[in-house]
DNA sequence: CTGAAAGCGCTTACAG
DNA sequence: CTGAAAGCGCTTACAG
């Protein structure tokens, strides 16, 4: 490390505060507060001259002071799983780009935590502090601490994706229909064992697609085969075991339950030299660049990840500010056919 | 959308404040204050009281009013880049962690916010609202009109990554001497003509790596060969024309600038029928996960993101704690050769 | 329609 | 060593 050395001096431009306002207009504190907020009477020609005063002078109310007084922070924290991977990445980055979108649209900011499964100590570090007015959950367990600690100190929060806790407020894509969707047109393709690869068996969202893979087979009149789905297989040596279990037994199609486990997916079958989509047909979740531009092009689902933010975004800060809110949002999705599937 | 509807009542159990604790044990406010924050004479066993007291009854003092107090927010905004592509996102996940990781540990908070290269909106917003008591940058550029914003305002920042601009402060590792480095083992192995590829030519970190590329031939007494230089490659095609280029130009090896280029380019030369290393050299600049499963392994450099955000975000506390810091900080790299360069 | 005053939960000179 | 009081910059009953 090299370096100069700085001394910082402190002497930021003094900031206008309400006090300096109200006196140079000749009015009281009340009175512009009244004119910013829109709150209680006021005359609409003094609304208008303290508009245009701090228009012209940028005066910016401080919005902790305001917190203070309102006992609100205008924050949200929005809790990103530390222990991501680089396929779930980008999904948690746009979803949550669609959070702060939102949040700055209504003036609020968003506080960064990160968390483990069974690691709630930051969430409530930031909740002890006072620092946030409500919670975004950006991914669910079947057994969440996160839910269970919110729930507890009554905070306003929603979670992205599916949780079974009740009174949870709660959006997501619609993974269940979204799953028996596509495995119903693969079936009507004329696929007869669809095998199922990936996933983790204690995501909520795992357990939903499960249960769309079986209301699809169940609707078609196909029996399930349990010897065809391989969950759990976070290792790369356990997806390569359980691509040859499919093959073993005779699989005709494998739907990946993520990307990062389609690339390998793909990879193995390359080389075990067996071609896609003419000897064995591939799928997978979620339309994540990666796979963007592998060849051939694989059949996915598409979810929007920007809108999930959005909407999550919109429904805590209307439980926040004490509206009334749905608990359950689903958002839609769409299947992509490509060429993997042909 | 389906949903059964809920109605918030507010009753959050009430927190306590300074005030009760200071009732229940029959002092003054300023003296649990003081208790607290360690600051004023205070007597040893009067302090022990108070402590055990707010140990044992959970009282957490309220920091947005501690702020107000102090002019305070312990909170830092993360400027985080929103036109992020697949390949930097690991990179600025890890090291915002890193920061997330340290702020905490000194009991301050990280807002998020988005930007782009000459959008200054949402940072201009933070600042004006009087939410953040410094900022860390995590991208530069050459013209960067969040550096310039923060300077005019006389807010504490950092940079992650290297600038021209004076007097900044800044955290970055050692791009220079990790590319000339490479470079030199490279040339060393015995390569004539080293290519290059990806990178945004306005990008300072672009900058520092052809200086170390330049630095390197130069000690070498290798001349240089512009033909074998591509830089601004961004969209696909025009990364395999740069690969075209590099062949035409007999180039022995190809090292790229980050790794979404290097998929590019060995997913070229795959179709090229080019074995690499035999026919053809490879190696990347980051050694994200991505490249990780590639086969054969490629060489690159490894930084320490998290060890990134950890300094950058140390530097800048101290800083907005008025304590002296360095300008430039320069952090180490790795060289870690693999079999893409046998 | 407008304002004086109290209050949000802290900190910090100042006085003792 | 301890405390009363003023202050941080807002909001909001309450009174007029």
């Amino acid at each position: 490390m090299r370096g100069e050395v700085m001394e910082h001096t402190k002497e930021y431009e003094k900031k206008l505060t309400i006090s300096d306002v109200a006196e140079a207009l000749g009015v009281s504190k009340t009175t512009v507060s009244r004119a910013i907020s829109g709150k209680g009477r006021i005359g609409k020609e003094t609304k208008e001259r303290v508009l245009e005063y701090i228009q012209e002078h940028n005066y910016k109310p401080n919005v902790l002071a305001k917190g203070l007084a309102q006992l609100k922070t205008y924050n949200i924290g929005v809790m990103l799983p530390e222990d991501y991977t680089v396929v779930d990445l980008p999904f948690f980055q746009t979803c949550l780009t669609g959070v702060q979108e939102t949040a700055v649209s209504m003036d609020y900011d968003v506080l960064l935590t990160l968390g483990k499964e069974n690691d709630c100590t930051q969430l409530e570090r930031m909740i002890e502090n006072h620092k946030v007015d409500g919670v975004i959950l950006m991914r669910t367990f079947t057994k969440d601490v996160h839910i269970e600690y919110l729930k507890s100190q009554e905070i306003p929060f929603v979670t992205v994706g599916s949780t079974n806790y009740q009174g949870v407020i709660q959006v997501d894509n619609d993974h269940k229909s979204a799953c028996r969707e596509l495995i119903s047109i693969l079936l009507l393709k004329g696929m007869k064992k669809i095998g199922l690869i990936g996933g983790i068996e204690s995501h909520v969202v795992t357990q939903n697609r499960l249960q769309g893979y079986i209301e699809a087979h169940k609707a078609a009149g196909m029996a399930l085969d349990k010897d065809i789905i391989c969950v759990n297989v976070e290792k790369d040596i356990l997806i390569e075991q359980g691509v040859e279990r499919l093959l073993a037994h005779g699989a005709d199609c494998i739907v990946c339950l993520d990307d990062a486990v389609c690339i390998h997916v793909l990879n193995k079958l390359r080389r075990e030299n067996i071609q896609v989509p003419d000897q064995m047909r591939v799928a997978s979740f979620y339309d994540s660049t990666i796979l963007e531009n592998n060849l051939p092009s694989v059949t996915s689902l598409s979810f929007d990840a920007r809108e999930l933010g959005n909407v999550a975004c919109k429904i805590l800060l209307e439980a926040v500010e004490g509206k009334q809110t749905d608990f359950r949002t689903l958002l839609g999705y769409e299947v992509v056919l490509k060429e993997s599937t042909k």
